[in-house]
DNA sequence: CGACTGAGAATTGTCAACAATTGACAATTA
DNA sequence: TAATTGTCAATTGTTGACAATTCTCAGTCG
């Protein structure tokens, strides 16, 4: 389970089309944070950089607007997608309904293979914390949060859970990151992990929920610390 | 609240571009059955059939694909998606998640104007039962479960619901609907409001959970019976 | 009779050009 | 000077054409 056998770029181009693979690729650059949170996108500058003409990027970013990632207005372009503390709590409010049931579900089908391998996260994450590398550490947090859900075996889960995480992303890329609290963070990985080690269902899907709480509330706290709004 | 100052047709066409405009046409097409459930869509004639090229065609079904109503193979075309029963298990997994947290919202923020609202479409559906109108009481159905998860005041938790539960229409579309036990579910229905009435959040929310699983039921026992798969 | 083959039609993928709109700034006017 | 109008460059919206691929269906062969 859980192993793409890792396609080819030939069969990767063969199987998408172009706006297929653009999208992957702008989504990269906003995420990465190469496009700026809030600035417009500009349609011929992308043709370009991709070596296509303008119709497979507007199908790209059609499907980028979809999923919320960009929004667009008509005659004005399309713009990287910002969004508010109110709209951070909005998807919160899901994500802790989401993250109970991602608990109670991985705990009930978690393989020790798959255990394994969330410890191995949880040890790299503690590794990142001695290291105050704060980037590696998010990195991580979100492969931990991924594995878990991917591990609860119901991929429409998958899909949601990671559509309002991504734009949680938005929030970090705004500079809204929490500098301290990882260790505190981890702890409380740790203590999902071990309920669902133990198989203890209820236990992990309120421990999960409680993180998702506590994670809310730490971004509450970065937001108060920070400039704007 | 809630009260959209209905946009005249210019505004749409203003406000609004091709692709947005044809997206929603093709949307309706589909959750109408007039693009039956796992035919494909052909560009040219959707170009022909709403006077425009094919580049806002193709932008459209983009976000459609996007949002999971069609699928799309490279140099085959799309298609209106499928669902098999195992994938609205999936969904109903979320959607149970959801729905408890709908009903919990609801029942903290309900204000009279709204619960009265409710009652009305409980006494519409109440009356379709009676004359077993099984197509009214549908779109009855439709409104309640839409205008609860609006009143739980969170837009982002309203995108993801409606997401979630579109998939599952295209299932009622492949003919799988429950004839009878629709006045059962109505009578799970009244018992939501009466909690949402009570502002009881806990039970509102516990209430509106077991009517998703016994949706779920319902839908299983159609499926069983169903010809195909 | 069934499986292959290979035009030819139908359809999708991509592009480049044109039309429409916007935003900025200069020119004009009160 | 402040406000308005006119003009122009930049950008998006849309289109029609062409290339590439898939599908259809005779015709052929074993």
């Amino acid at each position: 389970m859980n192993q793409a056998p890792a396609p080819t770029v030939l069969q990767l181009v063969q199987a998408n089309s172009l706006p297929a693979l653009v999208q992957v690729e702008i989504e990269q650059l906003i995420l990465r944070g190469e496009l700026a949170v809030g600035q417009r996108v500009n349609e011929s500058e992308l043709a370009a950089r991709f070596g296509t003409s303008r119709g497979p990027i507007r199908e790209a970013l059609r499907a980028l607007e979809e999923s919320r990632l960009v929004r667009s207005e008509k005659n004005r372009g399309v713009f990287v997608r910002e969004i508010s503390v109110a709209e951070a709590d909005q998807i919160y409010d899901v994500r802790e309904a989401l993250d109970q049931l991602i608990g109670e579900r991985v705990a009930e089908r978690v393989t020790p293979a798959q255990l394994r391998s969330l410890q191995g996260v949880l040890a790299e994450m503690d590794a990142a914390t001695v290291k105050r590398d704060v980037k590696t550490y998010h990195a991580l947090n979100l492969k931990f949060h991924d594995m878990l859900v991917d591990f609860a075996g119901n991929a429409r889960l998958t899909e949601t859970y990671r559509l309002l995480t991504r734009g949680l992303l938005l929030f970090r890329l705004r500079g809204l990151q929490d500098g301290g609290g990882f260790a505190v963070s981890n702890k409380e990985h740790k203590a999902v992990v071990q309920a669902v080690a133990a198989h203890d269902g209820a236990r992990a899907g309120r421990l999960l929920r409680e993180h998702a709480v506590e994670s809310r509330a730490r971004m509450h706290k970065a937001a108060a610390q920070s400039p704007r709004e």
